[in-house]
DNA sequence: ATCCAGGATGTAT
DNA sequence: ATACATCATGGA
C-alpha cells in the first residue's frame, strides 16, 4: 500500500468518525465507540483505506488514488465558506465552537444507505453493530498486522442474503427493508436526480427509505449538503430552541429549517444532533 | 415488567 | 392529507 500524507486544517479525526454520521468505519485495534488507537479503516472500492490523524497531518495507507482519501473524508470542503453563509445563531455557534473539526463526510452510496435502512427505532452503536455483523457474514476480511479488518458486501454480494437470513444477524423488522431495497435496486436500478427535492423522492422509491432516512443518505453519502436530516434528535432540538421553525409535518419543518440554515444545513443539523446527543446544549 | 431507540409502512378515516 | 397501530430487538 502506498503512503499518503495530507495536510489539513480544522479536521478532527476522531471526532469526525466517531460522532454517528458514519457506520463505514471502524477503530482498528477496538470499539469505533469506545477505547483505542486513534487509526481508523474503512473500505471503498474494494479496497482498503487506513487513516490517523498526527496533528494537522493525515496519514493515509491504502492503493486507492489520492483524491479518493480527500473525498472520503471531505477535507475538499472548505468549512470557513461554509460557515460564512450561516446565519446569526447564538445555539449553532456554541455548538460549532464545542465541536471544532468536525465534518461530514462522504460514504459509499451501497453501505451507507443499508445502514441507514437498520436505523429506525434504533440506537447508534446498535446500528454500527448490525452493520459489522452483515459485513463479517456477506462481507471478506483483509488480515493487517495480525487483525481480520471486515469489508462490507457490495450488493450482488448481499443480494444473496435471505430476509430470515438477515433477520438473524439482529436487523428485526428492518431484515425486509434491506432485503426488498436490494430487490428493487437490482430489478429496476436507481438514478437519482441532482435537485435536492427531487432526490429525495427518488430514494423513497425504495423500501424502507422515508423522509428522514433519505435525507441521511443525501446528506452523509451524496452530498447534498442543503438535506436537513429530522430525527428524534433534530426534532426535539428544534422544537425546544426553534419553535419559530418547527413544525409536525417533516417537510414543512425541513424548509424551515432549510430556509433558515441555507445551503449548508446539513452541516448545521450535524453539528446541532451532535451537541444535542452530548450534551453540549440542553434539548 | 415496561419503556424506548437517528422511523417507515399499511390501513382507515 | 392526517391519525393510528404495527413492526423486532436488546438494554435500561
Amino acid at each position: 500500500m502506498e503512503k499518503h500524507e495530507i495536510e489539513t486544517e480544522n479536521f478532527d479525526l476522531e471526532l469526525t468518525l466517531t460522532c454517528g454520521q458514519t457506520f463505514c468505519w471502524n477503530r482498528i485495534n477496538g470499539d469505533l465507540y469506545g477505547e483505542g488507537p486513534s487509526k481508523f479503516y474503512t473500505f471503498r472500492k474494494g479496497r482498503l483505506l487506513i487513516v490517523e490523524q498526527k496533528d494537522g497531518l493525515i496519514v493515509a495507507e491504502t492503493d486507492l488514488p489520492r483524491q479518493e482519501v480527500i473525498e472520503a473524508l471531505s477535507l475538499h470542503h472548505d468549512l470557513e465558506e461554509i460557515y460564512s453563509t450561516f446565519p446569526e445563531d447564538e445555539k449553532l455557534e456554541e455548538a460549532r465552537e464545542e465541536l471544532e473539526g468536525l465534518r461530514i463526510i462522504q460514504d459509499e452510496f451501497f453501505p451507507c444507505l443499508i445502514s441507514y435502512l437498520c436505523s429506525p427505532q434504533m440506537q447508534i452503536p446498535r446500528i454500527k453493530q448490525m452493520h459489522n455483523n452483515i459485513a463479517e457474514e456477506y462481507g471478506g476480511t483483509i488480515e493487517y498486522q495480525g487483525e481480520e479488518l471486515v469489508r462490507f458486501p457490495n450488493m450482488e454480494e448481499l443480494g444473496g442474503a435471505s430476509e430470515e437470513e438477515l433477520r438473524d444477524l439482529g436487523l428485526g423488522y428492518r431484515a425486509k427493508y434491506v432485503s426488498n431495497t436490494i430487490d428493487i435496486l437490482k430489478e429496476e436500478g436507481l438514478s437519482i436526480s441532482s435537485e435536492y427535492l427531487d432526490a429525495r423522492e427518488d430514494l423513497k422509491k425504495l423500501y424502507g427509505v422515508g423522509d428522514k432516512v433519505a435525507d441521511c443518505v443525501l446528506l452523509f453519502s451524496l452530498e447534498f449538503l442543503e438535506a436537513y436530516p429530522l430525527d428524534t434528535w433534530a426534532l426535539k432540538s428544534a422544537e425546544k430552541h426553534y419553535s419559530f421553525l418547527h413544525s409536525d409535518d417533516y417537510e414543512e419543518a425541513s424548509e424551515n429549517l432549510r430556509e433558515y440554515f441555507g445551503p449548508y444545513s446539513g452541516y448545521a443539523q450535524e453539528y446541532l444532533f451532535h451537541a444535542a446527543r452530548k450534551g453540549i446544549i440542553e434539548v
